[in-house]
DNA sequence: TAATTCGCTAGACCGA
DNA sequence: TCGGTCTAGCGAA
């Protein structure tokens, strides 16, 4: 029987002994179909050697005996070159070690999971509809598959549980509300409210019945919960076993299964895709995406949305409960609901693209890594064009690596100052163009003198045939660059804008990730000589450009990576250097104006006494008087709210006005408020972030210092935490002052003026003719003093 | 078992 | 009390 669904995800399973793929394909609902399907790896030996190898056995641990099924010689393209190899069948994955661990010849592709070596073999793509030839539940043939639009459903949810003693205890303390937001939204508890959307039940049990009622009845493809992978899921599922509830989450009936990716935890339903959008923001705000020094719900809805979210005190929700009136609560409860389902409608897009665009499905890929993105990519081509995989880097290769790193970008030293009339200009995807213009590939490096691209540090390139990754990367660049052209004709609001959008966005994501991952010690695809190659060019680019600049008289204040920052008188004389640099380029590369900047600012630092210009650190002022800020401590999330405010209105009162005095009257202001004890606590707190467990640090920190205080006081602090703390009066050093925000009661005035407030903005005052001598008493010039 | 290197900054720590 | 060194975090590209 002829039958047409879309592909979501595939496993696998063993009966008895056969293994099957187990694909999760949707027509009108989701089903699951099998497909017979053999293990295989290569060997590298001598045909002569196949019956040897065909003999063949290993006991695996579990008492088995793994033997191999049959061996096949294939041609295959190891390193660029083609080579005969044996492929090697058995009849179940867990052989596969075994018996590569037990044949003495080299081996390849034995650690490829066996679900995706068949999503590889059939170049199946998630979400794509196929056509194939079923009988009952088996798949005899897979016929075709084209790329169609496949949308994705979505019930994002959240919990409230009863917490009297902080944490809640998952066997002890009962959930008390569940709230949805989908086709549908609602929320479901088992206390008396007024609110019409909800819907109240007699107990616990009754309430988790209610919920798994609504998950079938909307039936999504995906459910969305924001940490719900550590929390939500796994409290859910514990509840409903203590009170014996007919409940579960996915298309079938089974508990929910854990998965480790990395350090990475996922959550696995049964045919259905549950997401959580924690990691997924950690992973976009890596990306640049979501810009949030915090990864709380709240704030990052506030950062994707712009809109603001009310909070109710976790700790006070088992009062409300017990106090009767749950209004406000279930109130609090939906709107989590609500926005959750919001992000869920940002983030997913993107995943659906990922997932398109590496043929990963979207569950993997809502965990992984743009590392294990770019893998899976190359993963993919290297199949479909018939190379051998690399091998995973062993634990002894990667420590060589990791102490062997290589030189990067070039960053020009600038001139502090404030400037008048900068141009701005940088190549467009810098590495990437000059991956594919040199051909950068590993197995594209060659001793050959003839037709090669020689780097600056003298490894050669072969420039034809085009490697693997600048062939799989240059797809990816020419296919943005068509969507991109598309897009401008489509109307912004339309369902096919968002959805090209996302995938331009997704293919920007990954071609930006190329250069790191061949230079990443852990990837199969690293290469040294490939990595510095392309760090080294792009220095070379870059050097030419600024000495092209000076030949055309103009000068360049600074230049990071890939960006020339000059002043010029005419704008004309600008594009017109940019045409001679662009003319000697390769096809690829090409120098692109960013902007022209009326006014910029360049400050200084302090090395050993003396003050040079800051890199790294600059704002610009555009013609329609948008500001563009880089480095500055407002810009970071390790400053307190007040100080980088306070930076910020002085910078904009330079650029946009040109106003000293202005400049001034901000920071007098603030001073005096600061010093009258009437800025809030909120605005005073400095977040960090924690990469170990606080006991395990050497040096006690600010952070780590009130982290600790608020272990003491019961509270649960891992690694990965943002610790938001306030430096208080009570103590000697900043370490003893320092308080968690919620602990903190006051704040010292000193600490704040002289370590926050003034650092701040004298980085920015300095410029204007301000001294250090003038924040001390007597100084000469207009004493900043009378107002500190 | 999380793509890269370059660069800035703080606060603790340590010895004079 | 000082200045240098080190640890750690975060941002630019």
């Amino acid at each position: 029987m002829i039958k047409k669904a879309y592909f979501i995800d595939a496993d696998y399973v063993v009966h008895k002994e056969d293994v099957y793929i187990r694909l999760y394909v949707k027509g009108k609902k989701l089903c699951r179909v099998y497909y017979k399907y053999e293990p295989y790896f290569y060997v590298d030996a001598p045909s002569k050697e196949k019956e040897t190898i065909a003999r063949v056995k290993a006991q695996t641990k579990t008492g088995e005996t793994a033997r191999v099924d049959r061996v096949e010689e294939v041609k295959k393209i190891v390193n660029g070159t083609e080579k005969k190899l044996l492929r090697v069948y058995c009849k179940k994955p867990s052989y596969v070690p075994e018996l590569k661990a037990t044949i003495p010849f080299n081996c390849y592709e034995y650690s490829i999971p066996f679900a995706k070596r068949f999503m590889f073999d059939f170049e199946l793509v998630p979400f794509s509809l196929i056509t194939y030839d079923r009988e009952g539940k088996f798949i005899t043939k897979i016929i075709k598959q084209k790329e169609t639009e496949m949308s994705l459903s979505v019930l994002a949810f959240d919990i409230e549980t009863y917490n009297p003693r902080g944490a809640p205890r998952e066997q002890i303390d009962p959930a008390i509300m569940i709230s949805w937001a989908g086709k549908t939204k609602g929320v479901v508890t088992y206390k008396e409210s007024k609110r019409e959307f909800v819907t109240k039940k007699n107990d616990e049990k009754e309430m988790l019945e209610e919920f798994h009622k609504v998950l079938q009845k909307e039936n999504p493809d995906v459910i969305a919960g924001y940490n719900s992978a550590n929390f939500d899921l796994p409290y859910l599922e514990k509840r409903t076993e203590a009170t014996k509830a007919e409940c579960y989450f996915g298309m079938w009936p089974g508990k929910i299964k854990g998965i480790n990716k990395g350090l990475i935890k996922g959550v696995k339903t049964k045919g259905r895709i549950h997401v959580d959008l924690y990691p997924a923001a950690r992973f976009f705000g890596f990306i640049g995406l979501v810009k949030t020094n915090q990864y709380t719900l709240e704030a990052v809805y506030n950062a994707l949305t712009g809109k603001q979210k009310k909070m109710v005190q976790r700790l006070n929700i088992w009062e409300i409960w017990d106090s009767n009136s749950i209004d406000e609560l279930a109130d609090y409860s939906l709107m989590d609901a609500t926005s959750t389902l919001e992000i869920a409608n940002e983030f997913l897009p993107i995943f659906r693209e990922l997932s398109i665009i590496t043929k990963m499905p979207l569950f993997d890929v809502s965990l992984s890594t743009s590392g294990q993105l770019v893998e899976q990519l190359l993963m993919f081509n290297s199949i479909k064009r018939n190379m051998i995989i690399p091998p995973k880097p062993h634990a002894g290769t990667i420590q060589e690596r990791l102490s062997n790193p290589i030189q990067g970008a070039y960053v020009k030293l600038p001139q502090p100052g404030i400037y008048e009339n900068i141009a701005v200009m940088d190549f467009r995807g810098l590495y990437p163009s000059i991956i594919i213009s040199y051909n950068i590939s590993p197995e594209t490096i060659t001793n050959d003198d003839e037709n090669v691209n020689v780097s600056p540090e003298g490894t050669k390139f072969l420039k034809k045939p085009m490697g693997l990754i600048p062939s799989v990367l240059e797809e990816l660049v020419d296919y943005r660059t068509e969507i991109k052209k598309k897009l401008k004709k489509i109307d912004k609001d339309s369902e096919e804008y968002k959805r090209l959008y996302a995938r331009q966005f997704s293919l920007k994501i990954l071609a930006n990730s190329f250069y790191g991952f061949s230079a990443y010690p852990r990837a199969r695809w690293y290469s040294r000589e490939c990595g510095s190659s392309t760090t080294a060019w792009g220095r070379q680019h870059i050097l030419e450009t600024i000495e092209e600049a000076g030949k055309h008289g103009l000068e360049v204040l600074y230049s990071d990576t890939d960006s020339v920052f000059m002043l010029y008188k005419k704008k004309d004389e600008v594009l017109q250097f940019m045409e001679t640099v662009n003319k000697k380029l390769p096809e690829k590369m090409e120098l692109e104006l960013e902007a022209f900047y009326p006014r910029g600012v360049f400050v200084t630092k302090k090395i050993g006494g003396k003050e040079v210009g800051a890199k790294k650190k600059y704002a610009l002022i555009d013609e329609e008087g948008r500001i563009k800020i880089r480095g500055f401590e407002l810009v970071r999330r390790d400053w307190s709210g007040i100080a980088r405010r306070t930076q910020r209105r002085v910078l904009e009162a330079i650029l946009k006005e040109g106003s000293k005095e202005k400049a001034v009257n901000i920071v007098q202001e603030i001073i005096k408020k600061l010093k009258e004890g009437k800025v809030e606590l909120e605005d005073l707190a400095i977040s960090t972030q924690i990469s170990k467990p606080p006991s395990q640090y050497e040096i006690k920190s600010p952070e780590i210092s009130a982290a600790l205080k608020a272990q003491k006081r019961g509270i649960e602090i891992q690694k990965g935490s943002v610790i938001r703390y306030v430096v208080t009066k009570n103590g000697k050093s900043i370490s003893e002052k320092a308080e968690l925000l919620e602990y903190a009661e006051n704040y010292d005035v000193e600490y704040y003026l002289n370590n926050q407030l003034i650092p701040a903005v004298m980085k920015i005052l300095k410029e204007l003719g301000y001294q250090e001598e003038d924040l001390k008493v007597g100084g000469k010039q207009q004493s900043l003093d009378s107002f500190f």
